[in-house]
DNA sequence: CATATGTCCTGAGAGC
DNA sequence: TGCTCTCAGGACATAT
């Protein structure tokens, strides 16, 4: 998302609108949708950045946009068509052209906030929002997991703990590290820590190459309105009853943890004991 | 009815 | 007692 918006990095924003009809105004714009005008009308967009799974531009007035899209926002640059539940669009000028950047969010759960720099980092620092995982060195994933009692898919995330690891990636990088996803943190060794590090880091770095997982309900797209290309690379995700791509003998397995799916293949990753 | 890429809030309980 | 932390469960809103 970082990388499609860079187009318009160096513009200036000329026009702040979100939708006239009040079902689609059900986003949380922070402070409020009149404060994001005010505070984004005539800046320049100084840099794109990501925070965890947070998009920031930050402004040369220093203030920061943050879009956090939760689970069904995206953003769009200069949308071809109409898009329903669109909810907030940034006219910038660039280089003498007109862009469009676009929030759009079907179920309406994400979140656009407006803040200064010092607000920035009260309500985005350590404390609200662990360290990235693609920062943290693997001595410190154990050291901010590893006390726990939970189950260590739960615990990853946790973005107070860890920043940047979602559901998908989760599962992902437990099965390439041959942790099951019940074992309590506690329960793992140095060599398990080292292995989850170094998994979390692949996924994730690969996941960004190809731009994200686009899943079968087409809901999240690139920038530029083009599917991503990890869910090619699914091991285990979405793929209850197939066949386990890494040893090839278990049965990929389907569970419930805190209410979301996780996804494992028995066999690579064995139970911990006494569950 | 069940499912869905995320986060925040509440309340219970533990430990200091 | 009271503070801080962890943890389980639900809420948010819309679509398939």
């Amino acid at each position: 998302m970082r990388r499609g918006v860079l187009p318009i990095v160096g513009g200036r924003i000329e026009r702040v609108s979100r939708p006239r009809s009040r079902r689609l105004q059900a986003i949380d714009y922070r402070p409020s949708f009149t404060a994001l005008q005010r505070g984004l009308c005539g800046r320049r967009i100084a840099a794109a950045e990501r925070l965890g799974k947070r998009l920031v531009l930050v402004l040369d007035s220093d203030d920061r946009l943050v879009i956090e899209p939760r689970m069904t926002g995206r953003v769009m640059l200069d949308p071809d068509r109409e898009f329903s539940h669109v909810r907030l669009v940034l006219e910038v000028a660039v280089d003498g052209t007109r862009r469009y950047l676009v929030f759009r969010d079907v179920r309406g759960l994400g979140v656009v906030h407006l803040t200064g720099s010092s607000e920035f980092a009260a309500e985005f620092g350590r404390g609200r929002l662990g360290p990235d995982a693609l920062e943290i060195p693997a001595e410190q994933l154990q050291a901010r997991l590893g006390g726990r009692s939970t189950p260590i898919k739960v615990a990853l995330l946790d973005r107070k703990a860890l920043a940047g690891v979602g559901n998908i990636y989760a599962a992902e990088a437990l099965h390439r590290a041959k942790i099951h996803p019940a074992a309590p943190c506690c329960s793992l060794k140095p060599a398990q820590w080292r292995r989850l590090h170094a998994a979390l880091g692949l996924v994730l770095r690969r996941a960004i190459e190809l731009q994200g997982s686009t899943l079968r309900d087409g809901t999240y797209a690139t920038p530029e309105n083009r599917d991503g290309g990890y869910q090619r690379e699914f091991w285990v995700y979405q793929r209850a009853g197939e066949r386990c791509l890494q040893c090839g003998r278990g049965r990929i397995r389907r569970i419930v943890q805190a209410q979301r799916s996780t996804f494992y293949c028995p066999v690579c990753q064995r139970a911990p004991r006494g569950s």
